[in-house]
Order: C-alpha cells, then sequence, then structure tokens
DNA sequence: CCGGTTTGGGTTATCGATTACCCGAACTCC
DNA sequence: GGAGTTCGGGTAATCGATAACCCAAACCGG
C-alpha cells in the first residue's frame, strides 16, 4: 500500500541504496542532482519511512517503552511524560506507554510493552512507593520512576520528601511562624518521609518539636466526600488546643483545599491568622485556591527527563536511588 | 540479543514454520508432544514476539496512533485514552499516542506517528472545537475525536452538548427551580451550544426565556488568579438584581467551583437557596465540592471507545458528525 | 600515458515472522 | 491392496530498510 524505498528506486531509475542514502544517509556521497530527484519523487509518491522494517536491522524501534501503574490517567503526573517525551525527541524517538490499569502481573504488560521492541523501559509509578518488579524484570527495565525497586536492582528516580519537607517548613519559619502544625496523609511513604523532614527543621530551629502537632487525617478524608468535616474537624481542635498554630503544612493541595475550606468557615484568614503551604503543586487547584497556595512543586517533569537520558546514555548507571528536589512555589498563602 | 523463531527452531530440531505455529497459530496441526517441546524451550529462552518483524507481512503493527493536541496532559481527557485502549485491547492492539504539544505542523506530526505505521489513527482535541486538517490528512485520520473536521471529510465524534444543556437544565426545572442562569464560559464551542440547550428548555417549560440570564463569564475568570472576584461579581449582581435566580448553571466544574465561594461569601445555602449544576464532572473539583456537584458528564471514554471500534471495523463509516450524550451525575447541589 | 584515488552508485545478504506450496508417511475405505 | 486423506512438518519467498562489499568511470599527479 505506502510507498517504499522500492518504489522510489524503480522510478527515478536507481538503485534502493541510492534512495537510502539519499533520504536517510545526510553523508552519503552522490550527486545533488540525483539527490533532489529522489527527493521529489519521495514527496510525490508521499513516503513514509518505515520504522519496523528500519529495526529489524537495528535491532530495536525508536521506542521508550514506559509501564506505568495508573499513571497516564493521573492529571498531573502526566508531567513525567513530558519530561520523558522531551527527552526523547532530541535523540529522534517516541514514548510508548502502557498501563496496568488494575492488571496485576507486571510481567505480562512488561512482555506485551517488548513486542514493540523498545530500545528501553522504564516503569513509573502513580505515587511515591516500593515496587517488587517480577524475577527478571530487573533486567529489562532501565530505571524506576517515582519508585524504587524492592531489592535495590534497578536505578530509581524519586522525589526528595525529606528535604522538601525540610525547605517549606524552614520557609514557614523564617516567615515569622513559631507553632506549626502538619496534617499530614497517612499510609503513605511520602508522607512518612516528609514528617521526617518536618521534624528535623523543627528541631533545627530550636522549636521544641514536641509542641508542634503532627497530623494524620484518616485517608478517607481525601478521597470520599465526607472529607471536609474530618479535615474540618482537625483544624478546629488545632485552633481550639493550646498553642495554637500560626501555620498549618498540609499533606498535599486536596488536604489543603479542604483545611481552606475548614478555616473560612472558622472565621480565619489565610495568610494573616493562620500560613498554609503544602505539597504536590496540582495546579488546578493550588492556584485556584483563594489566596493562591504556596505548595513544593514534585519534580515530575525533572524525574521524566532525566530518566529518558539515562536510558539513552551509552555508559551504564549504578543501581542507586536519586532523590531529586522539588521546586518551592511561591503564591500567596504564606 | 533476544531469541527469534529461529534460535527456538534450531535447538527444538524443527523448522521455523513449526515453531511459527505452535506459538501463534493455535489451530495449526501438528503432534501435541511437538508443541510443548516447542513452548517449553521457548519459555526458557524468553522468547517474545517481535511485533516489527511481523508487521513486515502484515502491513501494519497492532496500533492504533492518536494525534491529540494537547490531550494526554490533561486531567479528565486522559478517558478517551482509556475508551480507546479497552477497545483496542480487545483486538490486541495497543494505542500509540504523540501530542502535538505546541507545534503547529500537524501533518508533521501525522508522518511521525506513520513511520510507525499504525492500523489506523485518530485525531483528538482538548476540548470540544473544529479543526483544520492539513492536505491530505483526511485519509489518513479515520476518526475525529472531540472535535470536528472544518470540512467534514472525516467521521468525527462529539459531544451532544446542546442535548445535555437541555436534560439538565430540564431537571433542574423539574426539581421545581423557575428562576434560572447560566454562567456561561465565552469563546468556546461547547458554552455556544450550551445555551442552545439551555434556552430551548427554557422555552420548552414555558418560562419566559426573557428574563433568563445567561452571563459569559470573561475567559480570564476561569484561568487567572483574579478568577474569584469576577465570577463572586457575576453571582451577586444575579442575586442582586430582580428576579433573583434559585439556580445557577455553570459553564463547567471550575466555574462551578468559584460560584460555590461566592455563594458561601454572600451566606447563601447550596441547594436549598440556589441550586447549582455544571457540565464536565472533572471529578477532583465535582465530587469534593461541598455539597458535592451535580454535573453532566463529557462522555469522553465513550467517545474513546467509538472511536476504536470503528477503526477496527472493517465495514466503511461516512463521514459525518456522532453527537454522543453526557451522563448526569447526581450529587447533591440540586 | 599510466597507476592510484575519488566519486557515484549497484548487488546482495540480512533482520524475524509469516505463508503459499510441497512432500512423505500413516491411515482409511471399498 | 491400491487410491485417496489426513497428519506432521519442511522449503523458500516475502515484507522494507540497511550495510558490507564491489565496480566502473572520471580524475589526478608525475
Amino acid at each position: 500500500m505506502a510507498a517504499s524505498l522500492n518504489d522510489i528506486a524503480r522510478i527515478a531509475g536507481v538503485s534502493v541504496k541510492t534512495v537510502s542514502g539519499a533520504l536517510h544517509g545526510g553523508s552519503a556521497r552522490m550527486a545533488e542532482a540525483t539527490r533532489e530527484r529522489i527527493l521529489e519523487i519521495a514527496s510525490e509518491l508521499g513516503y513514509v519511512t518505515n520504522l519496523a522494517a528500519r529495526s529489524m536491522r537495528q535491532g530495536w524501534m525508536p521506542l521508550i517503552g514506559l509501564v506505568a501503574d495508573d499513571l497516564i490517567t493521573s492529571p498531573f503526573a502526566t508531567e513525567i511524560i513530558r519530561g520523558l517525551d522531551s527527552a526523547a525527541r532530541s535523540a529522534d524517538m517516541a514514548v510508548f506507554a502502557m498501563t496496568l490499569g488494575g492488571r496485576r502481573d507486571v510481567g505480562a504488560v512488561l512482555e506485551e510493552v517488548r513486542r514493540f521492541r523498545p530500545r528501553a523501559i522504564a516503569y513509573a509509578a502513580m505515587y511515591h512507593k516500593t515496587v517488587a518488579l517480577p524475577e527478571g524484570a530487573g533486567d529489562v527495565v532501565g530505571v524506576m520512576i517515582n519508585c524504587q525497586e524492592a531489592q535495590g536492582r534497578v536505578l530509581s528516580l524519586v522525589p526528595d520528601e525529606e528535604g522538601a519537607a525540610h525547605e517549606i517548613t524552614r520557609y514557614l519559619i523564617e516567615a515569622g511562624r513559631r507553632s506549626l502544625a502538619f496534617i499530614n496523609l497517612p499510609g503513605l511513604l511520602a508522607g512518612e518521609l516528609r514528617e521526617k523532614g518536618f521534624r528535623r527543621a523543627l528541631t533545627e530551629a530550636g522549636l521544641n518539636e514536641g509542641t508542634m502537632p503532627v497530623l494524620p487525617a484518616v485517608r478517607r478524608a481525601i478521597y470520599s466526600d465526607r472529607a471536609p468535616s474530618l479535615v474540618a474537624h482537625h483544624v478546629a481542635a488545632l485552633l481550639d488546643g493550646p498553642n495554637p498554630p500560626d501555620a498549618l503544612l498540609c499533606g498535599n493541595d486536596r488536604v489543603a483545599m479542604e483545611v481552606y475550606a475548614a478555616l473560612h468557615r472558622l472565621g480565619r484568614r489565610i495568610p494573616d491568622d493562620v500560613a498554609v503551604a503544602s505539597f504536590d503543586n496540582q495546579v488546578d487547584i493550588a492556584s485556584r485556591l483563594d489566596p493562591p497556595l504556596t505548595t513544593m512543586a514534585l519534580p515530575h517533569r525533572l524525574m521524566g527527563r532525566m530518566a529518558a537520558d539515562i536510558l539513552l546514555s551509552t555508559d551504564p548507571v549504578p543501581p542507586e536511588v536519586r532523590r531529586l528536589p522539588f521546586q518551592m512555589v511561591e503564591r500567596r498563602s504564606v
């Protein structure tokens, strides 16, 4: 159906190799007239390179395979794909994403991707966690994004949760806040690490850590319709208690959204009475709140870009865990 | 590098064709013992089908190409990909998405995708609009998703905006509301069509359409940090004016979010004083608001699924425009 | 004028899976 | 017991691009 090099060669009266040289081998020596004639015919025929055919010799398709837990469907994690894509494009490659979408068998999905003979494969998680790859997948997956491989066999890129928490907490303290509370998300690796950073910053600042409450909001609070009441309850209790906070650090932007609502209802002004800061920078939320929310942006795009660079680089990379810095987005809630 | 049919054949002491038959041709007649031996060797060698090689004979890769204006990065429009993917998977195909990402030249992106020899190509837009495909792309793109081709040369799947507005307006009226206002988004095709449906429902219900205000909120109101004040201004003006509305229909969920905030500030209760309804069902927002928002869900997933079915069906489809129904998501704001 | 070098381009094998075609052995049936 | 059938499987061509290798003509210096 589609025109091939052969078709062009026949019409141009030259051999396929000459056509191939004219179209792709920039450095191939040939008469300028010949090259131009070939280009013209190719364009007339609507010739499009057949990458599958090329890949037979090359051994792989110009693809970076991406296996994601559920990533593509997550709003802000698409940044990972953007990062991957921009780096891949520079190498004339494309990103081929496949989502687990509830399927348990990671090995099977990996095989599905491998059928397309990608140059390399990355595994990405929707939220920061530890992932156990199946037997033998360690040689197949070149880099883990937003998660770390359980056995430490694969190079992993993860957000520096602790560092980010430390930074934003310091920022709050430097803004003059002295009574800080952290309304965290329970059961998440990210939450644990952020709590560590939070505590460390308090200790370093000489604030009595013991009096700084760290509240885990029930997970249901975040995803169910009843959320407002639970977070609101925590906020009210904090403000009512001894040493009421003048700054609330939130587990993520959604929690911050609830906190805003609760503070509004309680008649507190942000940031005058209480400063609010958070993690993620889920733009839809963070920039839409009133006042816009100061939050630590996850380094999703950076992880994507670095992953592509690593996958495409020729020199081998040790299977370490690399913690990538968040970026603080200052808005008006502090 | 990777094991091929040839490798397996050599080890098993049979010909490639026998191996091929054992692994793929389910109906190929052969001794059960032979088949089992081959399967075992294949598994030992970690054999993975090379789809590129297969595609050389087939003429195409088992891929559905998706060219999207900026789609993959949009939170809820990823539903389109899910729909495409689930339908494609049934046919043992995968979706290969490529985003324009600011690049002007749709033709170039189409060619980039065509190099991979997908079975068919769909074009998807992030929001409902009219798209002019470049010369010759009409034969390449099999279906337009969430947009209609300017020349009407390609089958297009779009949300039935007018029908949805008509339905939700009727719903508000049947809930006893008698004074309705529509805070719309300006400059969008979807907005225009929804307005038509809104007006039609009012007329049919015998409500004097003339007194029912349709307010276009400034686009800036939606995407800039200053949004609240503008939408809030409209809401306040409406409630202060003659015939104050007991129901507000919003251009989308984000507008509804602003409207909620404005109503809260004005001390109005939802839905007791004012019912609020909207379009999109951007779940992050709609289900998180207090009270949860009743909204018309865009048929994104349906569009994706239908697109795949159309692309994979053998019988030709006329290049018409198909309007797909929204789904009402009843929550508690009406 | 001759041997060596550059220029321009042809020949052909190759990658891996599929498939049309062929063939021998065993089995069935009258 | 001979002719047709089924079974099990081999041979070789093919898809499109590439690349190692080859070759003829032109050109160059001495």
